[in-house]
Order: structure tokens, then sequence, then C-alpha cells
DNA sequence: AGACGCGCTCGAATCGATTCGACACAGGCT
DNA sequence: AGCCTGTGTCGAATCGATTCGAGCGCGTCT
């Protein structure tokens, strides 16, 4: 069933057909009505790939994943449903992409291919070959966080350095004097990963603008792993009260190692971080935390794609967000463990403990 | 950069160029290595709309995933970057689509489109609109569980009727007498998906056979939900001593009701079920579990799918996978609880206390 | 009445590949 | 010399849409 039998039917030319559907040429009420209705009795919708050639776009836009192996985060997980929602209201559909290894022929296939009209390239690095690749191919895309000229392209990102600023301030002016940071993994830090590098930029200059004793570590992205970092961490730094965390996946296993410990939330340690909103609230107690606003930055980045495959002579648009803290009860100000009595973790014990 | 262009500079034809390529006629060694040399300069590649066009086959397979609000299950994460590294591996993208409520016009215009070869089909109940629709449309796909007419079709599905009654017989034979069945969420059950039933059948069934006490409830696909489950479940039936879960989702708040509630595991509870292998691990204590071979399903899906695309009036294959059951240290024989300290949670207590 | 404009429709070119039938040429055979 | 068989290459048709230029009929204005 194509446009010619359509057209046959109708006793039109296929032209007429297509400019019925497209309304891109005016067509007499009575031939519209008589041609839609031959296509509603026939089930035809206009095939996709004669469509693309035909037209110079696929109406599809690519998403690029980070490295299989490497299991995804929940947050890059809701990240990937709210890309594909986002782009259905523009009538988009999306490719899924892996990168690296292996996958490097996916992204190969799909960009050369001319598969797609743009690409939302997830997790970038500092320095990254993906970007540098469709710099060149002269597709539309849209990086989500950004390369070390920040100036070029299109990008979506979050402020980390403010944000875990923001999480350190909270914690000093609470009262905490000595914190820690619960970083991403070592290899993104190594490789130029922005997030973890920022998040450790903003936690140390933080610190020491407000004169704290700051511990920074890195952590795997797992459970087990942060349950072994925070067991670390506080038998080298007993003095540690307050925790910010860069890590979501690792907060399952922080809160663990905290409750085997015994020290009581926020009664003897605070944490806070920036991390997507359900792991914040799925926390014990619910995480003080900047929330990860998921699905605003897969609306944006959407957005800033189609503007760009619409004119891709337009300015080139960055967004950076800075979302609020959101307070819960994972924060409190600091207690003085040798005044008061650590079997006695209820929320309110710690006003009559403060030293300040 | 198009064939034509190629076959100007190669000083050839068009037609020459594509059998160089694609090597289905026989091209003199001369010409082809000369015509490669081109396209090696020139960086060219073949449009993928065109060649769609011309072949009749677009080379992407579509993966629909659940309706979008709901959130995805890690299990189903890993199930579908499995699936496109398994694709990958054919030569084949994979074009994500939603469905459910306003994402049906995602769905229906990928598949009346014509913009795949095939598609998979995740999470599929016994009556299923959308595997309906993909029949009455010609185009092939697999389904990730099996509709109510299991004989038409292809799928791959878990044996959960018989993995769930492998946990409650493994339990039964540890000599536990009152179990219970923590199970997918109640509207699943309602709306016929499969793996919800078939674990309550399985389960109710086994549980018979071994004239065991059993309690089967739902709970919804998040911790806080399993966390208020096993604590009310505990309260009303008391005497329970082994756990089957089929919802991975609310392991993280069966872990943490169970320690609240000062239940030693295995050491007074015991807890085994279908969960992915990740989650399984990070229970504490490990989970003994019969693992979802996720990627094992996801390979064995798309196989499926590129033999029925090859050959589409072929056999419909199913494949039922009954994964076996990974002994990890979650489950031991049931303690008398007053014959023992319960302030004595360590792994080896419950030995003198047996009964039997 | 003829020129003009407007609304509607058609035919043909185009997008960039694949594929089929035909043809030229070389070499081996009788 | 004539024929036959491959081998390698080419031209043209094809896939199913979009889009442009042109033409036709009809009403309006001068």
């Amino acid at each position: 069933m194509n446009i010619g039998e359509i057209a046959k039917r109708a006793g039109v030319s296929r032209s007429t057909v297509s400019y019925a559907l497209s309304g891109k040429r005016t067509v007499s009420e009575a031939t519209r009505r008589r041609i839609l209705r031959v296509i509603d009795e026939a089930g035809y919708r206009p095939n996709a790939s004669a469509r693309a050639l035909a037209e110079g776009r696929t109406r599809t836009i690519a998403l690029v994943i980070p490295p299989a192996g490497r299991r995804l985060t929940p947050i890059q997980l809701g990240f990937v449903a709210s890309v594909v929602a986002a782009a259905g209201l523009h009538e988009l559909d999306v490719l899924l992409s892996p990168s690296g290894g292996e996958h490097d022929r996916s992204f190969e296939r799909i960009i050369s291919g001319r598969r797609v009209d743009g690409v939302i390239l997830m997790e970038v690095r500092l320095q990254d070959a993906r970007a540098a690749r469709l710099r060149e191919s002269g597709l539309p895309f849209v990086a989500i966080g950004h390369t070390a000229d920040a100036g070029t392209g299109c990008w979506v990102d979050l402020d980390y350095e403010g944000l875990i600023g923001n999480c350190v301030h909270h914690l000093a002016d609470l009262g905490h004097r000595a914190i820690a940071l619960i970083n991403r993994p070592q290899e993104f830090l190594d490789s130029g990963y922005g997030p973890a590098r920022r998040a450790l930029d903003g936690f140390t200059a933080a610190a020491a603008a407000r004169s704290l004793t700051a511990t920074a570590i890195c952590c795997p992205d797992d459970a087990m792993a942060g349950e072994a970092c925070v067991e670390n961490l506080l038998a080298a730094h007993p003095a540690i009260t307050g925790i910010v965390t860069a890590n979501e996946a690792a907060l399952p296993g922080m809160e663990r190692s905290l409750r085997r410990l015994g020290r009581a939330v926020p009664g003897q340690i605070s944490i806070t971080g920036v991390v997507g909103r359900h792991w914040a609230e799925e926390f014990h107690p619910p995480l003080t935390a900047a929330d990860v606003p998921i699905s605003d930055m897969a609306d944006r980045a959407v957005g800033l794609l189609v503007e760009r495959i619409s004119s891709p002579a337009g300015p080139e648009r960055h967004i950076l967000l800075t979302p609020p803290i959101s307070l819960r009860s994972s924060t409190a100000p600091p207690v003085q463990r040798a005044e008061c009595d650590p079997a006695l973790p209820s929320q309110g014990s710690h006003a009559e403990c403060l030293t300040s």
C-alpha cells in the first residue's frame, strides 16, 4: 500500500495525495476529504524510508549512552526514559547507540549513515572523541555535560561545582567543622569526567572558604563500595560529622555502614549531596540534597536539539542548571559525642549538646 | 558525498561501486581496490535511508519498553542495554519505543511507517493489544513473556511458575513450615501480567504440595513499599520463617525492615526468590535466588528476531528459561524462637536450635 | 473581449541507493 | 575462422515518497 495506490483509488495524482496530507499546498475540500477517506479505509501510512530520502531528514535522533559493561545508574536510566518521552512530543523517534570499545562501530554507522537528524550525547568528558567526531560530521548535537572548550557546541549541564559548594556551605552553616566528599569512581576523575572534577573543585574551594577540615575520596558506583568507603573513611577520620556525596549509587551502602557503625543520621552524622530525587527519598532518613532535575534536563536537551536541527546556523546555546537544595531530614547541627549520650539518637537531643 | 560521486572519481558506474561494496557480483581486483581507495579518501558511507528504501529493510529493530511514568526496574534497564549490545553484533540499530497512553502514537508511527524490520516487545500481558497489533501488521516480533495463546508467535520467557516453585521447595527442604510470597504490584496481577500470575500459581501449588502454611501478598515496585509490606506481613503472621520474593525492587526495603525488626537473616528469617543477579549480590546477606539471566534472555530474543526477519515463514519458536537457584547465604533451616535467645543472631546459632 | 490572477491539479524530476538484463571482450575450444 | 563461456562492467528500472514548474478552468477587472 503506497501513495500511488491511494492516488489511483482516489482518482488523483500522487502529488495531490502528498499535498492533501502535508497541507503544503491547498487542496479543495472535496478532494481532500475523498483522499482522506481512501487513506483511512486502506490504513495507509507513508513509508518512513522513502520519506526520509525525499525530505533529507529522518525524524529520528540518536541518544548515545555511556559505554556498556558499566551499569547505567538509575539517574541515567531516568534520563533515557525522559528523552524518549520528550522526543515523542516532537514526533521524533529515538535510536539508542552505545559507545566505547566495540560499540564504536554502531556509533559510526549511525553518524556517517545519516540515520538521524541529531544526537544527544550523554556523559561527556572534558576531552571527548565522540564530541569531536560529531563536530567534524556537522550533525547537530547536544551534549549532556560540557567539553574542555565550553564555549563551543550546545550543552546542558549541572553546576556541580556550585551545587557541591552549596552542600558544603549548608553543613558549615549548621556548624560542622570536619567533612568529607564521597565522589564518583577514581577512573572517572582520571579520565577527565567533568562532574567528578567539578565536584572535587567545588568541595575543595568551599571547604577552604569556610576553613573546614576536608577529606575527599572516590568511590565505585555501587552499594558495596559505598559501604566500604564510609567505613574506611570514618575509621581514618573519626572527627568527621558531615558527608557530601556526588555518588548516588553508593548511597544504599553508605546507609548500611552507618547503621552498622551505630552512627545516627542526622544525630551524629549529617549527609547531603547531589543525587536523583528518587534516591534522596529512598534514603533513611530522607536525604537533604540538591535533586538532579532529570526530566528537566532531558526536556531542555531535546528542545535545544530540535532548535538546532531546524536552524543549524543559529546560536550555540548552553544551559547550566543549579537546582536548589531540598531540605529533608538527613542534616542537623553536629553533636559533641563526649557530652552527649550516643545511645540517644533522638531528633531533638542534639539541640542541648551544641557547644556553640 | 554519494555513490555517484564515488563512481565518477573512480571512473566506473554506480552499480560497479555498489557491487564492489556488497560483493554480490564479482568485481576485478584492480577496480575494487581503486574504488575502495576513493571511498576511503572521501570518507564515504552509503546513506541509510536510500539503502533502506532500495533494499526494503531498515537494519533497525524496535524495542518496545513498558509504559513510561512507571519507573523501569534495573532488570529491565539491564535488558535494554543487553538488547542494544546483542543487536550491535548483528549490525542492527535499536529504536526505543515507549508504549501505553499518549505514547501509542510513537508505537503506531514505528509500526505502520515500516521504520523497523522487527520488534522486541517487553513485559507482555496475557491479553496484549500491542502483540495483537503487531500480529495484524505482519511485522516480525519476539515477545518477552507470552500471551494467553502461548502457541502462537515467538517468545522468550522465564518459567516463573517453576522457579518460584523451586524456591518454595528449597525452603521446605530446609524445614520451613510457614512461608510468604512477596509478589509484584496488585495491578500487575489484575491486568493479567504473566509473571505475577505464574509466580502466584507456582507458589500456591508448591506450598500445597508440601503442606506449608502459605501467604501471598502483592507489593508495589519500590523500596518503601517493600519495607511496609514485610512489616505488615510479619505482624499479621508471626509464624512465618521463610520469604520468597518475585519483586526485586522491594528488596532494599525488605532488608531495612527486617533489620529494624531485629530479625536476623538467615538466622530467623530465610529469604529467597527470583531477582536480578545484581540485586541478589547487593542484598545483605547475599541472596540465595534464581538469578534472572538478563543478557541471556536479550541474546536469545535478538537471535530469535533475526532468524524470524530472515525467514518470516519459518517456525515460531518459544524459549522458556529455568535458571538454577544460586546458593548464597540468605537461607538456612528455621529457628524455634522460644528455644533460642533472639539477641544472639550469630550465623552458627541456629544449628543448635533445630527441633528436628 | 482579452488580459490577468487565483485556485487546484498534474507530470516529472529528485533523493541515493540496489539489482537485473545486456553487452563487450578475452581466452579456449573445435 | 567461428563459436562458446565466462568475467567484468554498464545503463536503466526500481523502491516510495516530496516538491517544483506548468497548465487548466474560471471569475474579475479594465
